[in-house]
DNA sequence: CAGGATCCTAGGCGATACTG
DNA sequence: CAGTATCGCCTAGGATCCTG
């Protein structure tokens, strides 16, 4: 399992690459909205709620740089600007269904060992 | 898609909650070494190249936490410790598998577009 | 050999204010 | 509405030293 370069950073495996890509902790969520259909900066915002401005914005311009999103400006006032998948990004779908399907095994699996909260 | 409290802490999805458990920089690669046999300590440090001592005893500690290892101590000396995948953690494999392979396939398909270094 | 405890710094990230 | 810029906190995490 050799050593690679990509973007000008060193990785060495592609769990690595990967996670670097999209283990941000909103891009799973964000291409996972967009798997359904395009939405708008402050739908994001709203729906996520608890990210910050300057982090929802930084991500998404790290997944468009990565080629999984587009960014779409419409020269409008007041601005209109919304984020598409692209065909990259859709293949990046199956391996976050991975995850959250873990994700919900793993909650059911742990709760019956952890009582829920009952008050 | 509600939210919900694991071990204090509030996530707003499964994928969140997978991303907390397996998402830290080395905890894939861990399992994913472990999947194949049990490791000693300084086996993991040492094949994890850019690991610091302190990051890996960390990250041991929370998958052992979470249930997807265990840790076991031979009570010899020089000390021998070792770590062994359970059950639970091998539920992970199949979703760390798919982001293992989407990152190959993405490094794949971006190269097409970026040329490799030739010098 | 495994790992705890301590110190210390870079930079991740939130809050805020400003632009087109 | 969407995005940039700036400031400052605070903590993630590396380096180092010490134990059984």
């Amino acid at each position: 399992m050799p050593e690679f370069m990509h973007d000008g950073q060193l990785f060495q495996s592609p769990v690595e690459l990967a996670l670097h890509l999209i283990g941000g902790k909103w891009k799973m969520p964000v291409l996972w909205r967009l798997n359904q259909r395009t939405w708008r900066y402050n739908e994001l915002h709203r729906d996520l709620k608890r990210v910050s401005h300057k982090m929802l914005t930084q991500q998404l311009r790290e997944l468009e740089h990565a080629g999984l999103l587009t960014r779409t400006v419409h020269p409008v006032v007041p601005p209109h600007v919304d984020y598409t998948i692209t065909e990259l990004g859709r293949t990046a779908l199956p391996a976050i269904e991975a995850l959250r399907s873990w994700g919900s095994a793993y909650r059911s699996a742990v709760s019956r060992f952890e009582p829920r909260n009952t008050d």
